[in-house]
DNA sequence: AAGCCGTGGGC
DNA sequence: TGCCCAAGGCT
């Protein structure tokens, strides 16, 4: 590297880093006392969820769950009901799963490196890292939807990032990485930062940007996305009926009839329920009966839930 | 390797 | 209002 290209990107990692000192969000997985296992959590809690939702959740299962044999000593169910309203409940079976496999394999620690942290349930590239850099303090390559934002904007001049993590995306966040660990520990986490407070996808707050006269994709004029986000479908998808089914299930008590689960718009119209229970919100989808027994059986398949005599249950 | 997998707040 | 998006992972 030329040395004002180097110049350049220290003063790049000074000035980010300085942001991140004065505008932080205090959040509790990155207080120093925050155990392995609470960053963990907080990483799986993290994926596709905002900060905001993911607080509360956090506190009550580090009350409930401080370490990793606490969760894995309970039902799966029970992480699954604790998980709440949360979304992709199937991260809370991984996080039991993961739990269990600590205990099973790593003595009940949450393991210190990125490639055993990355045979755990629910830990993909991302989260290993994470977790490596921000519980143990390692050197890693920390890439996630908001450093590839303000890379893509920063650096590269796009509005957006590309739409799958490319070798070039990869190779660009190493190469901005600071050499040492300490160094490159801040460096991850205040990009990111920068990216959900400031470089956000929609409206980002350039002016309060502390690299605003470094930006590419400023520079040049904010040219437009070179593509349009395809939205995911919901209404009418088996997602929405399995996540009503779902919301019927955490509420229960015991198992649920599965009669009273696959009940068609038939029973609507006779019923005077209103949309007040997650068993009426259900029953107000007026999912076909195909859907709703595709929805049902997918939930087994994926352990989320259990057959149990006639009804169905988290599991126990 | 695209498509699937929840949920709710903001614009 | 409806649509977009949020610290991804898995198949």
């Amino acid at each position: 590297m030329e040395p004002e290209q180097a110049e350049h990107l220290s003063q790049l990692h000074s000035r980010i880093t300085s942001w991140f000192t004065r505008n932080a969000r205090p959040l509790p997985w990155r207080e120093p006392d925050c155990s392995p296992w609470g960053v963990l959590v907080s990483e799986v809690m993290l994926q596709q969820t905002p900060v905001v939702r993911v607080l509360p959740v956090w506190q009550e299962w580090m009350q409930r769950w401080p370490e990793p044999a606490a969760l894995a000593a309970e039902p799966s169910g029970e992480a699954v009901r604790a998980w709440g309203r949360l979304g992709y409940p199937r991260r809370a079976l991984r996080l039991h799963a993961a739990a269990t496999a600590i205990v099973t394999e790593h003595g009940g620690l949450v393991p210190d490196t990125h490639a055993a942290l990355l045979t755990l349930p629910g830990v993909g590239d991302y989260t290993a890292a994470a977790v490596a850099a921000f519980a143990f303090g390692q050197r890693e390559t920390v890439v996630d939807t908001n450093i590839r934002r303000v890379h893509a904007r920063l650096v590269t001049g796009n509005a957006l990032p590309s739409q799958s993590l490319t070798a070039a995306e990869m190779r660009l966040a190493v190469s901005l990485l600071p050499d040492d660990d300490a160094g490159s520990v801040a460096w991850n986490a205040s990009v990111m930062e920068l990216g959900a407070l400031v470089c956000t996808a929609r409206n980002p707050s350039c002016e309060d940007c502390p690299v605003l006269a470094d930006c590419a994709w400023v520079r040049a004029g904010r040219p437009e996305p070179h593509y349009v986000p395809k939205g995911q479908a919901w209404h009418g998808t088996d997602r929405q009926v399995r996540g009503a089914m779902m919301a019927v299930l955490r509420e229960a008590e015991g198992p649920v009839l599965r009669d009273l689960l696959l009940a068609g718009p038939v029973d609507l119209a006779a019923g005077q329920e209103t949309v007040t229970t997650p068993l009426a919100a259900l029953h107000a989808l007026s999912a076909p009966q195909e859907q709703l027994e595709r929805a049902l059986n997918g939930l087994v398949r994926d352990g989320l839930a259990e057959l149990s005599g006639d009804g169905l249950r988290l599991p126990a």
